[in-house]
DNA sequence: TTTATATAGTACTATTTTAGTACTATATTG
DNA sequence: CAATATAGTACTAAAATAGTACTATATAAA
C-alpha cells in the first residue's frame, strides 16, 4: 500500500494533460472528456487545485481552468501536498507530539528520514517530468 | 499524507522492541504492557505476523512470539508488505493493466520510478537500524 | 490428568477516510 | 438577457481501517 488516494491520481492525470500546452485554458467538460473520468469529479478537483493556486480560473463562456506556474515548477510532491495535505508517512514523521507512543518509541528519527527521502523523491518530479518518457539506463538510486 | 496504516506503524513499534533481544520470547500480554497499546489489537498484530513468517509462537505457558529471522535482515519495507500489501503508490505503479486510465495515461512510467524510490528507501532500513540513533551528520540524498 | 496460560481463528462493530453526486449561486461573454 | 462555465456547499455512498469479543486449541507445570 502506502498509496496516494485516486483523486489526487486523478489531480497529476489533469495537471499532466494540461502541461502539454501549458497556455491554454481548459475547461472543465473537455478535460473530463480528454481523461474520460466524469465530469463532477474533474470539477471537484480542478475547484480545489484552483482554490490552492495551482490553477488560475475564469467563469463565463470561453471560461476555464489554466495553469498558473509553468510545468517545470509544479512537482508531485506540491501537488500531493495541495490534495492531500502535507506527506507523513506515519504520524510522527512530520513533527513531534503527534504520536501518543512517542515517550516509547526509538524510532520516530528514522521514519522521519524516510520521510525525506520520498518527500525528496517527490520533489524531483515535475509536471513537465511525467510527459518525459523515461530513459531506459537511468539511474534510480537511494542513500540514505 | 502518502501514510502507512496506524496497524502497521504499531507493527513497526513491536517488532523493534522484541529487536532489541532477538533471541528471546515475547507474550502478547507483556508486549502490550511494554508497548501501552491494548492487548487485543497487538495480539491482532502478533497474529499477523506470525502467519506471515516473521515471528514463530507458541502456545501455552512459557509461550509467546519470537523473530524467526535476525533483526538486521527484516525490513520496513518486508513489513509492510506483510501488514498492507505490495508497496504501490498508485495503482498503475505496481503493474499494468489495474488502471483504466492508463490508455490515456502518460505518467505511468514515472510513478513506478518514484515507487521504485520508496522502495528502495523502506528496504534499506532493517529493524536494527530502527534502534540506532541516527547520526546528525548522516547525508539523505535522492538520486533518480 | 487437570489447571492455568497463551496463541489461533473468526466474526463482528464502529469509525474514519475516500469517492462520488447534486444543487444553488455567481461571474463572463456576446 | 441568455448561454456557458466556475464557486461553493452539502450530502450520500462506499471502502478501508481500527478496535473488540468470543471460542477453540496447544503447552507446560503442578
Amino acid at each position: 500500500m502506502l498509496r496516494v488516494s485516486k483523486l489526487t491520481d486523478y489531480g497529476t492525470v489533469i495537471l499532466a494533460h494540461m502541461a502539454r500546452e501549458p497556455d491554454r485554458t481548459y475547461s472543465a467538460a473537455s478535460l473530463a472528456q480528454s481523461i474520460e473520468l466524469p465530469i463532477s469529479t474533474v470539477s471537484k478537483l480542478l475547484k480545489l487545485l484552483s482554490r490552492s493556486g495551482l490553477l488560475s480560473s475564469c467563469r463565463g463562456k470561453q471560461g476555464g481552468y489554466r495553469l498558473i506556474t509553468p510545468p517545470q515548477e509544479i512537482s508531485l510532491a506540491k501537488v500531493i501536498e495541495v490534495l492531500e495535505g502535507p506527506v507523513a508517512v506515519t504520524e510522527c514523521s512530520r513533527r513531534r507530539g503527534l504520536c501518543q507512543l512517542e515517550s516509547h518509541c526509538a524510532i520516530r528519527q528514522q521514519w522521519q528520514g524516510i520521510n525525506a527521502v520520498i518527500y525528496q523523491a517527490l520533489e524531483h518530479i515535475s509536471l513537465e517530468t511525467l510527459l518525459e518518457k523515461p530513459r531506459a539506463s537511468e539511474k534510480r538510486r537511494v542513500q540514505i
